[in-house]
DNA sequence: CTGTTAGCGCGTTCAG
DNA sequence: CTGAACGCGCTAACAG
């Protein structure tokens, strides 16, 4: 009945009034109560509980040098189970030092990014963290974020000498080339993204050495390194799969490129048409990747663990802030043959 | 130079100074430029270029009746790829919106749950869009909420008559079920959530109001309804499969559930342990599931496109207002066969 | 068209 | 131990 319609929030200044207090005594209590009468305390206890009061954090965070408490988290696609799990990461060890993430999805649009960013500014975070989309750094170099520390995950961008958080995947995609090298392949088909997304670059030189280093040659007729969905992908093996020479195995760099693959093998399975169907190496794990119809070697690695790890750089900068170098570290990943 | 390795960010008064006006003078030009003399547009714009000026939205939002731009969502598991959707969804509309998101993982606790949602009533959200953790509504009630829009997506919360997003769990449980039964199975094992979650409840009743319909009694031997995730999952079907006399098909009432009993039945299939192995109906789409290796009906929805309806429902609320009664919407499912 | 004043919610600083 | 005053960054409302 006293509430206006209007959803307004009561402010410390109700609560000392319900209280009998002054608003110091109030602020006071709920900063801890350090210097309060046991007796004030409580009745302002009994006041915010009784109108519902929470602290305005935003107000809180005007003051000079008082943290926001929010991380911003820019992903280039949220849907990807891999970003999920990333953010998820992220969100864990955030939690654990009492902050909040606040999230964009980018869908691989630098224009995106840049205005999340701004937002994120805007918002007085106390640090990003972004899987970069792409290789315009200009938006992100440090006096353009105002210092804000800013972590990379994933990928680096060219220019920018900032923490970074990256896979092992030039090591793992060797290995997993070698190892269908291994095991008598010589016809290697290659599934990738974009050229310009750093890891698909990566990802690919890894299968290069492989091949150069066994003197394997790379048919470009079998290569297709422009895939960012899955149906792109399921469209680009089944190309190479009709070719006069199919590949007799297949390198994909990504989960989604696997799994459009492995639609694709599948389909041509049921129908019936003739093989042998290739075997797989897949570059990220995927749910039962054990009940494939064909082989599949997966690299893996945690993509939580990629989150946590982008976070633990973060808070290191934001606690020590002793304005060390930038530091990179570049997480392994296990190779889990069929 | 001028910097101070604070990382404070310039404010509008600094920029002002640069571009010798007034704050009123680049307020205006920031808001616009409405009743601002062209030629200092140009100057202030350059000053905020030059200092690298970011509206601070937090002490934006301090006046009374400006929105903060910030819906809170706390989801329970975003690990789990369909909540990775779900936030997708609501990111993009929130997005369309002008809204940014601020995010966080209940982890089904209701501890947590409190807890994000006081920090988002505190950070002054616009709204909130809530899978709730369970059925304590204590804390999720408007009042409590200061009337801050609240939707709740997927389940629903008892004695809470709040804007709400539902699949229809029981019409696809019941379908689902029903196709096991035509194809002429009745020794059906049910895998479902702890039966405190909602959702959990809604579709083992259609499962149950299915097989009484058609007079195939349950065996509580081969229900289990108590997995949360994937290997707890996998020990249950195990369980079922390994009893005298195992069911011929399985029901499972999500994801988690599926994925879970699919790799024990591969398992079993690999380890060459005697058939037949279950067929089974998965409530929750997966990648691949039409290369498993035994039939798979998939209870099929939009994890996406609920995120969407959940935040088209709340923005319908922040713009109209007028306080109408709690609306329910029910998405529907598709079933589809192996 | 532009500038001044005032106040949003909070907490630091300084008096009582 | 408690309270009053001030200012954080920003923008309505009101002069000029």
């Amino acid at each position: 009945m006293s509430k206006p319609q209007g959803a307004r929030q009561p402010t410390i200044k109700e609560v000392a009034n319900l209280a009998g207090v002054s608003p110091m005594t109030a602020s006071r209590t709920l900063a801890g109560g350090r210097n309060v009468r046991p007796d004030l305390q409580e009745r302002v206890m009994a006041a915010v509980r009784e109108l519902g009061y929470f602290r305005n954090e935003n107000a809180r965070s005007l003051r000079p040098g008082q943290p926001s408490g929010l991380i911003g988290i820019a992903i280039t696609n949220l849907a990807n189970p891999y970003y999920g799990s990333f953010a998820l990461g992220v969100e864990e060890v955030a939690a654990e030092h009492g902050r909040r993430i606040i999230l964009g999805n980018t869908g691989e649009d630098v224009a995106r990014e840049r205005q999340l960013v701004s937002d994120f500014i805007g918002r007085q975070v106390d640090g990003l963290i972004l899987v970069p989309t792409s290789g315009d750094a200009a938006h992100l170099r440090p006096e353009r974020l105002g210092h804000v520390p800013l972590v990379l995950a994933s990928r680096r961008v060219p220019g920018l000498d900032v923490d970074t958080v990256l896979l092992d995947d030039v090591g793992g995609s060797y290995r997993g080339t070698i190892s269908l090298l291994d095991a008598g392949h010589t016809r290697i088909g290659f599934l990738g993204n974009r050229t310009s997304v750093f890891t698909g670059e990566r990802r690919y030189r890894g299968f290069e050495r492989a091949m150069t280093e066994r003197g394997v040659p790379i048919d470009t007729a079998i290569v297709a390194r422009d895939q960012q969905d899955v149906d792109a992908a399921s469209r680009a093996a089944r190309v190479m799969l009709d070719l006069d020479e199919p590949p007799t195995a297949i390198f994909s760099a990504n989960n989604r490129n696997s799994i459009g693959a492995l639609r694709e093998i599948g389909r041509r399975i049921r129908d019936g048409l003739p093989g042998p169907h290739p075997s797989m190496v897949s570059f990220d794990d995927f749910e039962l990747s054990e009940l494939m119809p064909v082989p599949v070697t997966v690299i893996d690695h945690d993509a939580r663990l990629l989150g946590r790890e982008a976070a633990t750089l973060l808070f290191a900068r934001l606690d020590d802030d002793t304005a060390e170098a930038a530091r990179t570290v570049e997480l392994p990943v296990t190779i889990e043959y069929p």
